[in-house]
DNA sequence: CTCACGATCAGCT
DNA sequence: GCTGATCGTGAGG
């Protein structure tokens, strides 16, 4: 069993390619109803800016009812939907700065993170990985399927990740030497998301469930 | 009200 | 590397 020290508000509140860098080796912490905890190791992490400086940021044009929690206090959670199938979980940093997170190693609740995956997919090549014994890894590859994986969706926007009774935390795990962290720019669909050429998107060297650069 | 568009994923070529 | 699924969100009329 994971032990729970919730992670600071102080650390969440500074500048947030410090806070995505800082996050990495950290847990995350998804409680349900009954006690069951499912734990992932932060291993990705995206920065983004805010209004004053990052167009691609949901908070670039102010505050919206969705991007709210960008705007709240630090170190909540805002989660947003993306094509209605799956959602994305960031770690809101204040003034509309947030940190999306992209991957986590999975630790503990392997067999419920698989099951949730496995009842969303169908018949094909991605199944028959999951269900090998290599194919932990991929579990909670890529922002989506981290958020598949702990059952994270809008009824989660806005809940406090440092308070340790919270449905869904920070929780410290071991910090990543800076050594071992790799900065590159986004990644994604949208061409807008790399054209700042700014490398804030952190992850751990050698992490397997780092999400593969696309496109 | 309408409409264009994604901080994605899965499956196939 | 490319396409379809699928729908919330926000901008504009």
């Amino acid at each position: 069993m994971e032990s729970l020290t919730p992670l600071s508000r102080a650390l969440c509140e500074r500048p947030v390619r410090e806070l995505a860098a800082a996050l990495l080796g950290q847990r995350l912490v998804r409680r349900e109803r009954g006690g069951s905890l499912t734990v992932g190791r932060i291993v990705e992490a995206e920065a983004y800016d805010g209004p004053a400086g990052d167009d691609s940021a949901h908070s670039h044009r102010g505050e919206t009812p969705r991007c709210a929690t960008m705007f709240g206090p630090a170190g909540h959670a805002y989660v947003y939907a993306t094509q209605g199938r799956c959602c994305c979980v960031n770690v809101s940093a204040g003034a509309g700065k947030a940190v999306l997170l992209r991957a986590l190693e999975p630790l503990d609740g392997l067999a419920r993170m698989r099951r949730r995956r496995l009842a969303r997919l169908g018949d094909g090549p991605t199944r028959r990985r999951l269900q090998s014994p290599g194919g932990a890894h991929e579990l909670a590859m890529g922002p989506g399927r981290l958020c598949l994986s702990l059952a994270i969706d809008r009824a989660l926007d806005g809940v406090d990740l440092c308070d340790p009774t919270s449905p869904l935390l920070l929780a410290a795990g071991e910090p990543v030497d800076p050594a071992e962290i790799v900065w590159t720019p986004r990644i994604g669909l949208n061409p807008r998301l790399a054209s700042h050429g700014w490398p804030w998107r952190a992850f751990v060297a050698g992490s397997r469930a780092v999400s593969p650069p696309r496109g």
